[in-house]
DNA sequence: TATTGTTATACTCTATAACTATA
DNA sequence: TATAGTTATAGAGTATAACAATA
C-alpha cells in the first residue's frame, strides 16, 4: 500500500512541476506588463508583501521570514516600496531594535486596484473552462492551499 | 446561469491567486537552497529553460516567446547558461540571422538531477496528505495543466 | 524594410559578509 | 552574547532603446 501512495505522490508531484512554473511566468508577466499604468506596476514579490501586510502590520524579520527570503533581501525590496509610498517604516517602541512595517493608504488603494484586475484576469481564463472542470480545479486548489500551509507557514 | 459560472470562476480565480505564488516562493526557494551543490543551483527560470530544450532544440526568439520574456532578457539568460556549459549557442546554416540553443551533455545531466531532486522533495509534502486529498489535487492539476496550456502557449 | 539577435543602460530581487544599535 | 536591521558587494532577471547582420 505505502508502494501505491508514492507512486500517486511522485506522480502528483512531478505534475505540479510541469503545472505551476509555467502559469507563474503567466501570471508574473501580466502582472508586470499588463493593464497597469507603468506607475501601477508591481512584481509578484511585491504584490505578496502588501497582501500580507494588508492584513497585519509586521516586522521585517516575520515578513523575510515568511517569504524565505533574509532579512537584507526583505530591507532593499521594502526599500522600494516606502520610496513609491507604499509602506512604511516605524520604530518598535516596545523593542527599539525592531521596524513595524505597514501599508500606507496609498498601499490599501493600489493593492485593492491590483488585487481587483488580477482577479478579473484569472477569472477570464476559468470562465472558459466548464462548471464541472471549474468544480474540479477550485477542489484540487483547496488541497494545495492547505499542503501550501503545512509546507512553509506561508500563508496568502 | 452565466451568473452562476461567473462567480465560480472569481472564487476560483481569488483562491488560485492566493493559492500559487506562495507556493512558487517554496518551490524556488528550494530549487536555490537545497539539497543541490552551489555549483549545481538552479532558478527556476533557468530550470525552465533547460525542461524546454531537453525536448527539442529552440531559437532564442521561439524560447522568449514561450517565456514571456523579450529577445534580450533571454539573451541575457542564455549566456549565463552558456558559461555554466549547460547549452550551446549554434548559427542556423539555414537562416544565419538565427541562433538555434541545445543541451549540452553536462545540461542534460544536470537537469535529470535536479529534476529527480525536486520531485523527491514535492513528493514528500504531497505523501503527506491522505490518499483522497492526492487524488484531489491531482485531478485539479490535470485542469490547471490544460488551462496554462491554452492561455500562454507554455508548455512543461 | 522586416526579422533575429546582441549590447548598453537601468532597476529589482537575491545572497553573504560586515557593520550598528539594542536587548 | 544574541538579535534586529542596514549597507556593501556581487550575480541574476527584467525592460527599453540602439545597433548589426541577414532575409
Amino acid at each position: 500500500m505505502s508502494n501505491t501512495i508514492d507512486a500517486h505522490a511522485r506522480a502528483c508531484a512531478g505534475l505540479l512541476l510541469e503545472t505551476i512554473p509555467g502559469l507563474m511566468r503567466n501570471l508574473g508577466g501580466r502582472l508586470r506588463n499588463q493593464s497597469l499604468l507603468d506607475d501601477e506596476a508591481l512584481t509578484i514579490g511585491q504584490y505578496r508583501m502588501l497582501h500580507v501586510l494588508q492584513h497585519h502590520p509586521e516586522t521585517l524579520r516575520e515578513l523575510a521570514d515568511k517569504h524565505h527570503v533574509t532579512p537584507s533581501t526583505m530591507s532593499r525590496s521594502i526599500d522600494v516600496l516606502v520610496q513609491r509610498n507604499l509602506v512604511t517604516r516605524q520604530d518598535d517602541p516596545e523593542d527599539r531594535r525592531k521596524v513595524i512595517l505597514r501599508l500606507t493608504d496609498e498601499g490599501q488603494t493600489l493593492l485593492a486596484r491590483v488585487d481587483q484586475e488580477s482577479r478579473a484576469t484569472v477569472a477570464s481564463w476559468i470562465e472558459q473552462l466548464s462548471e464541472a472542470e471549474q468544480a474540479r480545479l477550485y477542489d484540487g486548489l483547496l488541497v494545495l492551499r492547505s499542503l501550501v500551509s503545512r509546507m512553509g507557514g506561508d500563508e496568502s
